[in-house]
DNA sequence: CATATTAGTTAGCATAGCTAACTATAATTT
DNA sequence: AAATTATAGTTAGCTATGCTAACTAATATG
């Protein structure tokens, strides 16, 4: 398939990228690191997403999955807020895991509009296989970073963390 | 996702992520980050892919015809390996851009089979135009963090940069 | 009680991913 | 040289995800 027949080096994705500064208006630090971010997370979900389709399920469904799982029941309107995407998405991705028993769906006490929607045992079980697949193989490579490295990632990661969290 | 004054901490997509150890045959600390730099990548695209669709073109146009902008001419088999892609499914992508004018395809000289793809002027300039649409909204948020943080964040890049090319 | 708002669904469109099966050209074998 | 095999792309057809617009049902509000 992919034979590695190319050059070396040439990660497409990888614009100017070089250190050096180009006023734009804003910090051109942040700009470039902007674009390097970007492309980074790209490819790393391309790389990681191989290993989802091995659960049986696509990326929405593990997503919304995930969010039930770590953050209990949500209704619909919830669920498609926190995955930002719009209620007839949201719908469709809750059809297809009610289908595979992943959910369960009870009416709201109180709202008849709303309904109640939760991982089950079997929808748990699935998730944590798959994010073992998922970050076994992305496990299995950041194992080959130095210590230091690894605590610099990880120290950037919840940087970037908070900085999601507060974005809205 | 819903306002967050519940309780305390409730990110989604942030599973236990606890800094103990617990032998699972490779390095806990790995498998921990893994997790949680997945579910930022996760997140950082979502926010980022909605200034996408302001280029009226979608993700994988983008991406492929960032691979021809800032990588030159390919054919379609080299895109599709780039982008880690079926060739099914390069071919569909190439027809869209190249119905948009965004990409020019000539014959190849010595092999009729094979196509020569490139980006147009056109190509280059959307592209430059969404980028800077997509990058500055992170770029903004980006501006927030004090130096420090951008450094670390701008090295972490870097290591995950390399980590992703040695990946196959 | 009439109306407006809110929660979800349905219908219909587009993009993007895949596999299987096809065409056309090039390379290899006999 | 002819037959075979291998390679490059396309076509057809499936699934999954995303959207908007238009609908139904239930709640809230006047």
């Amino acid at each position: 398939m992919s034979t590695g027949k190319n050059q070396p080096a040439e990660t497409p994705h990888e614009p100017p990228a070089a250190g050096r500064p180009k006023p734009e208006g804003r910090n051109p630090e942040a700009l470039a690191l902007a674009n390097r971010l970007h492309s980074a997370a790209i490819h790393l979900l391309r790389r990681v997403r191989k290993q989802d389709v091995a659960t049986g399920e696509g990326p929405a469904r593990l997503s919304a999955l995930s969010v039930l799982v770590f953050g209990g029941p949500k209704t619909l309107g919830e669920l498609a807020a926190a995955e930002q995407v719009k209620p007839p998405t949201m719908s469709r991705i809750v059809a297809g895991l009610a289908r595979s028993r992943l959910v369960a769906i009870t009416a709201d006490p109180g709202d008849a509009r709303r309904m109640r929607i939760r991982a089950t045992a079997k929808g748990t079980r699935l998730l944590h296989k798959g994010r073992q697949l998922r970050i076994a193989d992305l496990a299995a490579h950041l194992d080959s970073l130095s210590p230091q490295e690894l605590a610099e990632l990880g120290a950037s990661v919840e940087i970037l963390r908070r900085l999601l969290e507060s974005w809205r």
